[in-house]
DNA sequence: TGATGTTGACGAAGTCCTTCGTAGATTGCC
DNA sequence: GGCAATCTACGAAGGACTTCGTCAACATCA
């Protein structure tokens, strides 16, 4: 039975799986297990539970008519990013992404193209906002 | 018993104690439980476990000398973010920071203050990173 | 010093997260 | 059709998170 809700808030495990999901954009349980193998010890059964538990989330979505059944994202890789992003901002940062954004940046070192997307993106916001 | 690792990644109730306890400096169980009591419906005996909890795990430390005991962080509240954020990158933005910058930007209107804060800061990184 | 109110320790219950084991269903091939 | 391999469903166990209830320790002040 699926949930009314949404459901924009995957746990770490759900979101190790969607990561694979949002690369593939389609996946088999198959795929995802294979794809998570190479970097961690996890049973096949135990991809397919999850999996299993985030299609009734609404999580994703998947196609029983073909044989093996199909996995798809329910919903935008930005859009679930940004419902995690705003549970951090929430919890840790006061509603304030300012601050986060702070902290990101100067957290690791990003590349010379995302600074200059994210000018651009500055620039942007700026021109927009002058009305 | 105090637990060796600092635990940089506080849970959804505990982020709720830090936040009052990041504000206040230093605070008792009963300051928490007032200022949280204002927002949410919460027992006494419940912030007094969390805050016993958290200070086995190491994120907060106690006087216990003194006869309503206080608390503190044990960590900055910048450093404890840094180990949400990082989780938060690790788990659903492949690590890249500047994916996660462009969402935070895109998703809710910064200051003007802000946006020239976060220039300032491309700025230094740019320049930092010109060796 | 004893009644009263506050504070602290402990334990426990309920829920959610994570992980499998087992067993039934389906498919492909000889 | 029958067998082997794969895929799916179900249930359950263990641990972490959240929340309290209860009771003991302590402070206060009349």
């Amino acid at each position: 039975m699926a949930s009314k809700e949404p459901a924009l808030r995957p746990t770490e495990a759900e979101c190790k799986i969607l990561d694979v999901i949002w690369n593939k954009k389609t996946a088999t349980v198959r795929d995802v297990f294979e794809d998570l193998s190479q970097r961690q010890t996890i049973g096949h059964t135990t991809v397919l539970k999850f999996m299993q538990i985030m299609t009734d989330k609404g999580l994703l979505v998947r196609d029983t008519a073909v044989r093996p059944q199909v996995y798809r994202a329910a919903r935008p890789k930005q859009e679930t990013q940004q419902g995690l992003l705003r549970s951090l901002l929430d919890r840790a940062f006061r509603g304030s992404p300012g601050d986060l954004v702070l902290q990101a940046l100067t957290m690791q070192r990003s590349s010379p193209e995302e600074i200059d997307e994210i000018r651009k993106l500055l620039d942007e916001m700026e021109a927009g906002s002058h009305k």
